[in-house]
RNA sequence: GGACCCUUAGCCAAGUGGUAAGGCACGGGACUGCAACUCCCUCACCGCCGGUUCAAAUCCGGCAGGGUCCUCCA
């Protein structure tokens, strides 16, 4: 299995630290509105990974904070005039039901950073202990110039930042490069510290929690790639210091969501967000349809597209459900034995080892789907067809585009025999009487 | 101004040295009581120019177009 690792830049065969266990973190939301669909691509995605994963009976250990101090957090709560307790708990709430709709696991560790306050002001001291981070007038910040290789992970030289950065109004920093760690604010919420009343800078708040959370140098890190600098840069520099490790192992950056070529963002205003999009695994397909390092743009027709395929998908997944059910043929534990359809799975795997090329996956998923087509209109193949059908709920399952399947009631059952009964005896409009009511139903 | 990336058929999108996967749409067939669904077939020499090579969409250089990042922005 390999993985394209943005620390070294290089495709690198994947080898966990410990034995069948995966630890990952991803960088969450700052909870100050809903998700827009360029925000769900790396939540979609990395799902995707931890499912991969799982299927290869990996321990996954999977991370996301909730960024819950923040200053467009203070101004929304200024705004609406609540809490900012009150804003943050609305929008995790509904962050949770955006990112359950689109199918990804909501069991992982959700550590918030009013949580992890202690952690974070220790782990500030402790960088200042050390002679990494200094005081100014309540604020602290950290130098840069310390941490030898600053630049790594994002491949900056310290020099050529400082040559292309913008007029640095802050003459407390020793270096325009300097970043914050804590803050002295007078406005909104503030915590008290040993530096000052404040709140901690964006930056140390994942390499605490993973300290915490792990207290090692983590697997997987992931994150867009708008990260990389200089969020993810801080973050290294920090476990630097602390550690002398660079937080983790590989380290992955999902390319950006684009709408009309124009990067999707709340900033610029022109977003979609996820609970306004009608079929939301068809948009979890349209997700994981280009490969998550590629830039991915969002148009109307392209996404229609994606409704249509995942329609074509639910219809026949429902379908070969339906038939080996009605038939009373599935069989739960089937070997997989034919080689086309063997192929499709080892085109599947292949692709998702090939660092996670979910849309070659989708190319071995298709194919399957038009194997399962064909299966299902040859009319004793059974076997063939439980095949296909556990081919399909493999891939759909790590994909996550789960589709719901209910076994027929007696009921329906009844009324389906009946329909076919009077399609025999030619009774046409008896047949389509009883046709339009398991349509209705959503039983075929 | 600095760093970096992208450009494949009408559209979406794989492929990173050996002569272009897949999907959507279009067109042609088949199946069907009708319809839907489905199946089969057809559909590109890879932005432009030059170079390296026996061989390039794939490597190098230039040009054109588009994009991302450059300190509290998430």
């Amino acid at each position: 299995m390999k993985i394209y690792n943005s620390y070294t830049d290089r495709l690198e065969e994947f080898k966990s630290i410990h034995p069948n266990k995966v630890g990952m973190y991803i960088c969450g939301p700052t909870v100050y509105n809903y998700i827009h669909i360029g925000n769900a691509r790396p939540v979609v995605f990395f799902d995707t990974v931890r499912r991969y994963f799982e299927s290869k009976k990996y321990q996954v250990i999977f991370a996301s904070n909730f960024t819950d101090v923040d200053d467009k957090i203070i101004q929304k709560s200024i705004e609406e005039n609540i809490s900012e307790l009150e804003v943050s708990s609305y929008y995790i709430n509904a962050f949770l039901s955006d990112v359950k709709s689109l199918n990804c696991k909501t069991d992982y560790i959700k550590p918030k950073v009013t949580k992890y306050m202690n952690y974070i002001i220790n782990y500030i001291q402790d960088l200042i202990d050390k002679g990494y981070a200094y005081q100014a007038n309540g604020d602290v910040y950290f130098r840069v110039t310390k941490i030898e290789d600053y630049g790594a992970l994002s491949n900056r030289l310290i020099d050529d930042l400082i040559s292309g950065s913008r007029v640095e109004v802050n003459n407390l920093k020793e270096n325009p490069l300097d970043f914050t760690l804590w803050k002295q604010t007078f406005e909104g919420i503030n915590f008290d510290s040993q530096f000052s009343k404040g709140r901690p800078g964006w930056h140390t708040e994942c390499v605490a929690m993973i300290d915490d959370i792990f207290g090692e140098q983590i697997d997987i890190h992931g994150g867009g790639t708008d990260l990389k600098f200089p969020h993810h840069e801080n973050e290294i520099a920090q476990a630097k210091a602390i550690h002398n490790h660079r937080v983790a192992k590989y380290w992955m950056h999902n390319g950006r969501l684009s709408f009309k070529d124009i990067k999707m963002s709340k900033s610029l205003g022109n977003v979609i967000f996820v609970k306004d999009v009608s079929e939301k695994l068809a948009l979890r397909y349209f997700l994981l349809s280009t490969h998550y390092r590629a830039p991915l743009n969002y148009s109307d027709d392209s996404f229609a597209m994606y409704v249509t395929e995942w329609l074509k998908l639910e219809n026949t997944l429902k379908t070969a459900f339906f038939k080996l059910d009605i038939n009373n043929k599935l069989i739960e534990e089937t070997e997989i034995t034919a080689e086309d359809v063997n192929e499709t799975i080892t085109n599947f795997n292949s692709s998702m080892d090939n660092d996670f090329n979910t849309a070659n996956a989708i190319t071995a998923l298709q194919s399957l789907l038009r194997l399962a087509n064909v299966s299902i209109r040859k009319q004793d193949d059974f076997s063939t067809l439980n095949q296909v059908y556990k081919g399909l709920i493999y891939m759909t399952e790590i994909l996550g585009l789960k589709v719901e399947l209910n076994p027929i009631s007696n009921e329906n059952r009844q009324i389906y025999l009946d329909w076919q009964k009077a399609r025999k005896n030619k009774e046409f409009s008896e047949a389509d009487k009883l046709r339009k009511v398991l349509t209705d139903r959503g039983v075929i």
